[in-house]
DNA sequence: ATCTAATTTGTTATAATATAACATGTCAAG
DNA sequence: CTTGACATGTTATATTATAACAAATTAGAT
């Protein structure tokens, strides 16, 4: 049921829904995961770690029991709280993103820098990419300031076709 | 647990949170949602109008499971698929919006007029607003269209603090 | 070192949300 | 007045998520 593909970030917004070497750009995704961790005075625990490898190795969206399936596998534990609990605390540390679309989780792919995702969720290959989206930050937080409305976190997703998809699937789901 | 209140487009953004007439505001939602449905050919049956109905004099938002107690005691069917169908088929046509963030749904106050919703949720007192934004619309659009993506459907959806809860609540939910 | 307090992990159980599949009923067009 | 499309009702089950508590681990204080 989840096999949406993602990687956030992972490649220039031109070639987000192309090929890319995703290994390079998540090699350093646990390094930074670390450092973040490390400034914050936060663990990256064994199954903290182990679910942030899942996500990364698996290039895209994960439900959370696909994801707890894996660890179980890993010899964690296989029960609904250990991958939720490994799951929300990733991503309250911006580690990996829910998308709720999916009722999914994809890693960040550039922790600590500062942004308000925007993910383009393509209904015909099922590929997730995050979108440059300063622009619609910057458009939220105004709209919201206007009637003094404090934002804290923001669910920006949209519903489409890729570029490909949009030559061979013009069928809905 | 699904407390929600909400009334979008109810009032001028810088009302959105304050008191208003919401019956004033909903009272030609229902005949604005007949027109929709007429114009496109389509039927707003017993349990859709109820429905819709429950959901305007809510004045907020509701689980599905909120909407099918209350279609049952209105005499309609009490298994989730009657609530969810009529729930599916009003977001479909724009009549209600789906708030993922709170697995629930709300009536839309402004059927017809195209709009990408924008859902300012108020973790201090629950309270939904459906911001002005038209700039954040435009600025996802541009975004897509920079990689050649076509959008279809948006959500987007903030969590923070209204202005009178940015006083009086501090502590995260 | 080792005690203590806080955090983390594991487990049990269940809650909450959502959909598949099929039977029955209704309605409008021909 | 029949037929085909659409809508509703029902049964059953799938999927997603959390509450509550026990056991283990870790970091910090002494």
């Amino acid at each position: 049921m989840h096999d949406a593909l993602t990687c956030p970030g992972c490649a220039a917004p031109a070639q987000a829904f192309g090929p890319h070497d995703h290994d390079l750009c998540a090699a350093d995704a646990m390094t930074r995961a670390e450092q973040v961790l490390a400034d914050g005075g936060h663990r990256l625990t064994p199954v903290r770690k182990a679910t942030l490898q899942i996500l990364l190795r698996a290039h895209r969206a994960l439900g959370a029991y696909d994801v707890l399936d894996q660890l179980a596998q890993g010899g964690f534990g296989n029960q609904p709280p250990v991958a939720y609990r490994a799951l929300e605390f990733l991503e309250e540390h911006g580690l990996a993103h829910r998308i709720r679309r999916l009722n999914a989780f994809a890693a960040c792919m550039h922790p600590g820098e500062a942004h308000a995702p925007a993910f383009l969720i393509c209904r015909g290959c099922n590929h997730v990419a995050e979108a440059p989206a300063a622009a619609v930050g910057i458009a939220l937080t105004q709209a919201a300031a206007g009637i003094g409305f404090a934002i804290e976190r923001s669910t920006v997703e949209v519903l489409g076709l890729c570029p490909s998809c949009q030559v061979q699937v013009q069928v809905p789901a």
